[in-house]
DNA sequence: GGGCAATGATTACAACTGTAATCAATAAGG
DNA sequence: CCTTATTGATTACAGTTGTAATCATTGCCC
């Protein structure tokens, strides 16, 4: 499974949120402030699918897009290789760093907490 | 502050490590499995000082290098982008991610339970 | 002191990315 | 039927990245 870009990614949050597509579909859901022409849509819909992250199927003389790879697979891939390179695999610091930099709140604590307890049980 | 490369990220690595240091001394403490040439090296120095993430400091006729940014910065920034991207901005999902995918022992989770109490107090 | 080794600077070049324009085929509407 | 709007395919082009080679300068060793 090759590397997404940062920008192809936005189309396929696009499809994991609803597929199958057309194309002027995806590119009429992509983000606005994004600015993209429907032919930029194109051409990462292309790349995508030669990247193999997307399928598509005909369907009379357009295609309908699908995700090929699951969104909790990338997430994972791709979360997994942040923690790897920055925290040395081990998420603890990455909740520490979170922590310190106040992009936690009482209400996420109290979250994570109960997901913690429930995954003890 | 630019963003910067994977490859240049594991310059900046060398330099957070220990610093300052000369151009050949980063190119020795690069990991091997980079396979990288003296001269990519210092390719990547140069990139990185363009970028702002490195000063040098003149040394009869080399330069030492050090980090002009901080690695928790960098770092805070770097997760913070992913989590907005892949958790709207949310840790909880992405431990409920991480403990899907077992990447979180038994231990993980008592030590992440302990900051996290650490933190209320 | 003259050639060599170290060092930074400049240049190179292909792959990937962002952002399209253009082309070719074709279905749909008048 | 003929034109036009859709749609996928091909091509474009600049900026970034990975990976260097080459060049120019300059201390240092013999």
């Amino acid at each position: 499974m090759e590397r997404i870009a940062e920008g192809e990614y936005a189309v396929m949050e696009v499809l994991w949120d609803e597929s199958p597509l057309t194309a002027a579909e995806v590119a009429e859901r992509v983000p606005a402030d994004r600015g993209w022409s429907l032919p930029t849509v194109k051409t990462m819909l292309s790349r995508l699918l030669a990247k193999g992250a997307l399928a598509h199927a005909q369907d009379g003389r357009r295609y309908l897009y699908r995700p090929a790879i699951a969104r909790a697979d990338y997430v994972a891939e791709e979360s997994g290789r942040l923690i790897d390179r920055m925290f040395g695999g081990r998420l603890t610091p990455l909740v520490a760093q979170l922590a310190a930099r106040d992009r936690l709140t009482p209400a996420d604590i109290e979250e994570i907490e109960a997901l913690l307890k429930e995954l003890k049980s």
